[in-house]
DNA sequence: AGCACGCCGACT
DNA sequence: GTCGGCGTGCTC
């Protein structure tokens, strides 16, 4: 029953399609275009709800609406809303001619809906083929999908390609598992460590939808505290979904799940590295009902969990949660519509806090999960900093290319455990700072940060404008210093340091997933921090001021973050845990470090980011392209009232041979990039007006500018 | 994206 | 007079 074959031979094999294409083809020779809709009324539709509203899934943008077409009666028991289908698409009208088959191509889809009656205007076409019996785009998901799609100012289509996994037949042809019982409400558990933790928990057994922003003590409980919250959901009947960084977290926090649950049948693990057919199999189970809990990496923030209690993110301030296929939507806010939407529990965890998270609180939608100052100090390890500028004028530092405290900090620690070593990975291009104070340099007009365009000349990253009388707003300093990425230490050298001592590396390439409970040198780019099984004895994290020189709004935020993650990894200062840093022991973030206080320092940058207009207080699209398209982009849009228009400025070009990221020039090309923003509350109306003037454009067949709403890779 | 239709210049 | 340029617009 093959159904799939490009030769139009017998009709009578080919079930539906055919038969309705000769139909309308009898129509188009038996009367002009247009009127006589219906005609193909009598044809073998589907006698009730004959109508199908397709999505059409791939092909251009401003395809984003629904198409109706004709189900024919054979195909009426399988072309139920949600299921794949083809449909022929485009090109249909005119070919008359013989010996040509009628219609364009054939394009998938999704039947939305079936209805009695369309009101298009002319005769429909029929739905060519139900690719799979299988309901993989339920309302629930594409409404979800919709506010995606408008959040970001991008396409249903693209957004229902990271939503909906490709199909597997033989995935597909299997049964799911049947759905085990709710499991037994979970003790609390380490969750007593927080005040309002057992609370928290409570309102999710019960079937309340608490929200909050948990900073997670550091140690190594949070994996099985995130099961607990999932178990508790879970109790209530109601499903569970927590979205993770990358691939090992969600291994361990689905350990913790499969020990919390008593077995591994109430919870899917969903990861990229599974494969497309494993994925889909599970995808699958969770979309049938099988399977309630998940946890997973970022394409699982769309899992369709039914009847859905709570949302999770962890670590949020991690660059994998934001997709890298258009509209780039981020975990966060997608869980954060999902849990308007479905009504849902809302968890955000995090060792730190980013200045969204931040928000989350200080607007009251979010209540703050924290532990007390005690039970902070006594988990945490203890934070000395060493100056650079100490380390300058230590002889013995600068000979052995570690500050002594560091040496010292090392040695010791080694007769007790193994010892992290933290070391920013090259290539971080450091931007222009205050020579006294070492503020970052900024804007005059806009803000925005400066730098350094060829010899002397300095212009803003963001509006353009030459900078030709800089001085510091922090300390009236009028000299700027740039800096320079100094050498990387390598594992080598601390190997010839400590000769008897094991040495580790992990990094981008190789990245280990756990060290043994030993005297051990474990060298670690951030993010690629092994977990000591009793703890790191010590770390040392080492050149701070390159990650706080990065050119990047997030500099901040984002080296406290890899700090506190490494820190989080080493003993609590109870059991004789430190850490030793290198940077400017003056700066915010390192001071935030010392009194492991993310919270305070969200909270401080958030406040600055309202003054200055940055995100996400304000709220900001990019929009890239070639000078005219962006121009005409822009003019074209209603923006809303008081957008501000920062830019165009040129781009830098993409060098060639290295992989292309969204949003970024064609080798080759010369782009623009313009920056939209606008004040506190107008976000989903710029976002509107963007996405309205894209499709415009687009029906028109123009090019296209790379737009990103709330880019966060700024300057 | 394709592929129509549609309204102005070089040709038999 | 006709053929044909590719500039707008539609595709169920």
């Amino acid at each position: 029953m093959s159904s799939d074959n490009g030769r139009p031979e017998p009709a009578a094999e080919e079930p539906g399609g055919e038969q309705l294409a000769l139909i309308r083809e009898s129509v188009r020779k038996a009367k002009a275009p247009k009127a006589k809709p219906r005609t193909w009324r009598g044809a073998a539709l589907a006698r009730e709800l004959p109508v199908a509203k397709v999505l059409v899934d791939k092909g251009p943008v401003h395809l984003d609406k629904l198409w109706d077409y004709a189900v024919p009666a054979e195909m009426d028991a399988e072309a139920k809303p949600g299921v794949r289908v083809r449909v022929r698409f485009g090109a249909g009208t005119g070919k008359v001619r013989e010996g040509r088959r009628e219609g364009g191509g054939l394009l998938d889809g999704y039947i939305v809906e079936r209805v009695a009656e369309s009101d298009y205007r002319g005769p429909l076409a029929a739905v060519a083929q139900v690719l799979s019996p299988e309901p993989v785009l339920g309302p629930g998901l594409l409404a979800l999908c919709r506010a995606v799609a408008d959040r970001y100012a991008g396409s249903l289509a693209d957004v229902l390609q990271l939503a909906v996994p490709k199909r597997n037949v033989r995935a597909e042809g299997e049964p799911s598992p049947p759905p085990l019982p709710p499991p037994g409400a979970p003790a609390a558990g380490s969750w007593e460590r927080y005040p309002a933790g057992p609370g928290f928990l409570d309102a999710l057994r019960g079937g309340g939808t608490p929200r909050a922003v948990w900073t997670a003590l550091p140690g190594p409980h949070w994996p099985r505290e995130w099961a607990v919250a999932v178990a508790a959901t879970l109790a209530s009947g109601r499903g569970a979904l927590v979205v993770v960084p990358d691939g090992r977290t969600a291994a361990r926090v689905d350990a913790a799940l499969t020990e919390v649950l008593g077995g591994a049948g109430r919870h899917v693990l969903l990861t990229a590295d599974l494969g497309p057919e494993e994925r889909y199999r599970r995808w699958l189970a969770v979309s049938r009902g099988s399977v309630r809990a998940v946890v997973g990496t970022r394409a699982a923030m769309f899992a369709p969990v039914r009847d859905l209690g709570l949302v999770g993110i962890w670590d949020d301030g991690d660059h994998s949660h934001s997709d890298d296929h258009a509209p780039q939507p981020h975990a966060r806010d997608v869980l954060l519509l999902r849990a308007v939407h479905e009504r849902t529990g809302f968890l955000l965890g995090d060792l730190g806090r980013t200045v969204e998270a931040a928000q989350l609180v200080e607007n009251g939608w979010a209540r703050p999960l924290e532990a007390d100052r005690e039970q902070v100090r006594a988990a945490a390890p203890l934070i000395r900093t060493v100056d650079e500028g100490e380390v300058a004028r230590d002889a013995e530092a600068r000979a052995a290319r570690l500050p002594t405290l560091a040496w010292q900090t090392v040695r010791d620690a080694l007769t007790r455990g193994p010892v992290l070593v933290q070391v920013p990975r090259r290539g971080y291009v450091p931007r222009l700072a205050c020579e006294r104070c070492r503020a970052a340099a900024r804007c005059a007009h806009c803000a925005g940060p400066l730098e350094a365009r060829d010899a002397d000349r300095l212009a803003c990253g963001w509006c353009g404008r030459a900078e030709t009388s800089w001085h510091c707003a922090e300390c009236g300093g009028v000299r700027l210093r740039a800096r320079i990425v100094g050498a990387r230490r390598t594992a080598e050298e601390l190997g010839r340091a400590f000769p008897a001592v094991p040495v580790r590396t992990s990094g981008r390439d190789h990245v280990l997933d756990r060290v043994p409970d030993r005297p051990a040198l474990v060298v670690s780019t951030p993010g690629a921090e092994p977990v000591a099984d009793g703890g790191y004895a010590a770390a040392l994290l080492l050149d701070g001021w390159a990650l706080l020189g990065r050119p990047d709004l997030r500099a901040g935020e984002e080296a406290l973050r890899r700090w506190l993650d490494a820190a989080a990894l080493v003993r609590g200062h109870a059991d004789g845990g430190l850490v030793v840093v290198t940077a400017e022991p003056t700066q915010r973030p390192v001071q935030a470090l010392v009194r492991w206080d993310p919270a305070g320092y969200a909270a401080r940058e958030l406040a600055e980011r309202a003054q200055l207009g940055f995100p996400p207080v304000s709220r900001m699209a990019s929009v890239a392209g070639p000078a005219e398209a962006v121009d005409e982009l822009i003019a074209a849009a209603r923006l809303p009232e008081g957008t501000e228009t920062l830019g165009p400025v040129p781009l830098p070009l993409t060098e060639p041979g290295r992989p292309r990221r969204p949003g970024e020039p064609p080798p080759g090309e010369e782009w623009q990039r313009a920056l939209l923003r606008v004040r506190p509350g107008q976000g989903s109306a710029l976002a509107a007006a963007v996405k309205a003037a894209k499709a415009q454009r687009l029906a028109r067949g123009e090019k296209d500018p790379a737009v990103r709403i709330d880019p966060f890779d700024i300057g």
